[in-house]
DNA sequence: GTCGATAGATGCAGTATGCACATAGGTGCG
DNA sequence: CGCACCTATGTGCATACTGCATCTATCGAC
């Protein structure tokens, strides 16, 4: 989960809520998507993981899918985003701005009241 | 993971980082991270997982504890970081602003270049 | 035919998670 | 005392998620 010397890894609900992201605006395949993280300078990321999150994001009707075959090569799953995943998207990103907007005030020395305790009492942290 | 109805939860690698975040600059023990993590509305979490989150922050050496028993009532595990849960927080602050740079990006309507249309477009949140 | 790039998927072992429940110290009250 | 209630930390279990390796398959170039 959170180990010393690992890098940031993109997975879970960050995932999902960047895959819902690109499909906002644009209609991808799962490869594609793949790519766009990457060069998008995303962290590491399982294209495995990326196919089975977009599953799993169909099956909950987040994004529905067809299977394109009018290029040539392999054919391709070509996401969109439903309505509903419109809504989990926005939701999400909300969440985030509030998340990051908490983590900055934490960040930034100002502790969120607390309930009556004299203090934490800034023990510094020898850093 | 995304279901239709689920609201976001708090998990993974954002819990870490806000206990993180929440243990810069005072030291805390769980139950009353528990409680900050509610009054500044983050999304739902579980205490359980809040505590084994903890225990596994300091198995990796991002935090240190000792049972403070100063005060009465039960004892409590205090928790304060370290110089690599410095490091660790530092970098995953990082990747969530570069992170939330880019789906800002997307969500703005500028879809990484696509194939078709391929130009060489420096489409990089440059943040 | 073979190689490489594209495209998607899965088996498995290990890990994380939510929920319910357990343990314990302390306070207030009849 | 007996008992309810709050604080504080943790665990058992079933389920879900993850990374890694591997697999199938289409096509173009050689």
């Amino acid at each position: 989960m959170a180990d010393a010397n690992a890098k940031p890894r993109l997975h879970g609900e960050l995932l999902s809520t960047s895959l819902l992201a690109f499909l906002k605006n644009w209609n991808a395949y799962g490869y594609q998507l793949s790519q766009r993280l990457a060069e998008a300078g995303m962290p590491q990321f399982d294209s495995g993981t990326v196919y089975r999150t977009l599953r799993q994001l169909e099956k909950t009707g987040m994004v529905s899918s067809f299977w394109d075959t009018s290029e040539s090569g392999p054919a391709r799953r070509m996401y969109s985003l439903t309505k509903a995943g419109e809504l989990f998207l926005a939701g999400w990103i909300e969440t985030l701005q509030n998340y990051q907007s908490i983590l900055q005030t934490a960040l930034a020395g100002f502790a969120p009241k607390v309930p009556e305790t004299a203090d934490a009492e800034p023990v510094d942290a020898a850093l």
